[in-house]
RNA sequence: CGGGGUGUAGCGCAGUUGGCUAGCGCGCAGCGUUCGGGACGCUGAGGUCGGAGGUUCAAGUCCUCUCACCCCGACCA
């Protein structure tokens, strides 16, 4: 796809002939989300800075999980950037799954810190320290807290939105007097609160899955995950929760008087959501004019776009825009008028480029009939007039059908990228099909060596076994023996 | 971190074998004409060529180092 090389048509106009051309996703997703106004490149390597635009997204997705959290009995508070370097130490595989990525803080001023403090990538140890202390009883659990922070992680490939050195997220930190009670918070978190928001408010479906030993959270009992298909058949992990077992509050030491007078350790979980969703959503939804954005999460979910040439017109149109704007907002509508001088085409494409639900046009001829008319994102040939009297109820059904037609379409194109596989070479040859690239189900047999080989082999992992398991048994897409397991492979980002 | 590529105006690019006040398109500012799918004319502002060092009478063009970004791998939310 070549870029901005010839001239004529202004920037915008000529992103849109280059997005037509969507054969290089990567450039695409890269273009959309600058020209959208999401984010850009900062001057530290791998760190970006979200626009206005991209954080009101942000501020939307935030909204939707932190009510879930609530919702589902949790509290928010708040843990230090920096901990003790020490503390990374006290859970083997935790620092051996993050020292690659840490950054370290080894001075302050002119002074060379005695203990040198890490950045944190995750929060587990610190929040761990406090709950030693914090829990003492059994009537003290469970202890449900969660965190709004950024983290961390010196990444070596970086990705805006995707993968950056920065990130922000929630992360959620709970501790529990049993083993059943830890494992139902875990999958609470992934039902309740990811798998529906996700779905509900993103439209993004998603396969809520168990991760497998090797793709396991470093210190985790049992990781579970989200696995959500982009727009070029590659793999995301929208969301995860880990059980920890004991681990974490064996190394924290996290103990408890249980009823019956014994101390006992404590089970702690973790689970967390980033600005990486913001990424997914954009590539499971955008299209060749870029952005498109499901209404609930959407900064301005209806544009009015005025029409007029002369005075006297732009006067007729400005009463029924404002009526129009006063009745959406009575309705609980994110409304906007463009009343920039620009050409009606002009500022249509800008605010597709933004993936804004639904247009309103309103010009002199709708004006005098009392009507405008309504364009969905999604179908940009669905146009119709509605009496402006009507919109208060109109437009929130219409935004509805945006939002469950965005959903639809991702579950569409998500089966029609789902393949099954009985045998190796089957595998091989869907995950080498760049075009049609997508998920592969098979039988696993359990071995990591069978998904180490798939992996070199292929590229593919396994992004999960799904919780929903079809039942009975096969044999192993690698190995041929007797597989349980029924595994979704993919190529990840 | 390995392989490949790129850094010239806000963005996208051109700058012939080193040689005059470094160009073009978009965007931006002003004025005018336009306005139901990305308008046009005129005028104008804006770069010292990613950074440092070097070669040379002369460096955007050559050399060394360095930084950043993009693509492909390995690592990861």
């Amino acid at each position: 796809m070549s870029v901005d090389e010839d001239t004529g048509a202004s920037g915008e106009a000529r992103f849109v002939e280059e997005l037509a051309d969507k054969d290089d996703f990567s450039q695409w997703y890269q273009d959309t989300v600058r020209k959208a106004e999401m984010a850009e490149d900062s001057p530290v390597r791998g760190c970006m800075i979200i626009r206005p635009y991209g954080y009101a997204i942000w501020e939307n997705a935030q909204r939707g999980i932190d009510d879930r959290i609530k919702a589902t009995g949790h509290e928010n508070a708040y843990f230090p950037l920096f901990i003790p370097g020490s503390f990374l130490q006290r859970e083997a595989e935790h620092v051996e799954g993050f020292a690659p990525e840490v950054a370290w803080v080894t001075r302050a001023g002119s002074e060379e810190l005695a203990e040198p403090l890490v950045v944190r990538p995750t929060s587990e140890t610190i929040i761990g320290h406090a709950y030693a202390r914090w829990v003492q009883s059994y009537r003290d659990l469970p202890l449900l807290i969660n965190q709004w922070a950024n983290v961390v992680r010196w990444e070596k490939r970086t990705r805006l939105f995707l993968r950056t050195s920065e990130f922000l997220w929630q992360e959620g930190h709970t501790v529990h007097r049993t083993e059943d009670d830890a494992e139902r918070e875990t999958l609470l978190i992934l039902h309740q609160v990811y798998q529906d928001f996700v779905e509900r408010e993103l439209a993004m479906p998603v396969i809520p899955g168990l991760k497998s030993d090797s793709e396991r959270f470093a210190g985790a009992l049992r990781t579970y995950t989200l696995e959500a298909m982009m727009g070029d058949g590659k793999a995301l992990q929208a969301g995860t929760s880990h059980n920890l077992g004991q681990n974490f509050a064996r190394a924290f030491d996290i103990k408890f008087q249980d009823a019956d007078g014994q101390v006992k350790i404590a089970w702690t979980t973790s689970w967390g959501m980033s600005t990486r969703i913001i990424g997914a959503l954009v590539m499971v939804h955008g299209d060749a004019s870029g952005l498109r954005l499901p209404p609930r999460v959407a900064p301005t979910q209806a544009i009015i776009v005025p029409i007029w040439r002369k005075e006297a017109e732009r006067e007729a149109v400005a009463a029924v825009v404002a009526e129009v704007e006063a009745t959406l907002r009575a309705a609980g509508v994110r409304v906007k008028a463009d009343w920039r001088e620009e050409r009606p085409g002009f500022k249509y494409s800008h605010w597709e480029l933004r993936g804004v639900p639904l247009r309103i046009e309103i010009g002199p001829r709708d004006a005098q009939k009392g009507e405008v008319v309504l364009v969905p994102r999604t179908d940009r040939t669905a146009k119709e007039s509605v009496a402006v009297g009507e919109l208060g109820s109109r437009v929130p059904a219409l935004l509805d059908e945006i939002q469950r037609a965005l959903y639809d379409q991702a579950v569409a194109f998500r089966a029609s990228r789902t393949y099954r596989a009985s045998s190796f070479d089957e595998l091989a040859e869907r995950m080498a099909d760049r075009e049609h690239l997508g998920f592969v189900e098979a039988w696993w047999c359990g071995d990591a060596a069978c998904e180490a080989e798939v992996k070199t082999r292929t590229q593919a992992t396994i992004r999960c076994l799904p919780l929903d398991q079809p039942g009975g048994s096969g044999a192993c897409v690698r190995c041929g023996k007797p597989a349980a397991k029924w595994a979704v492979f993919g190529k990840a980002y």
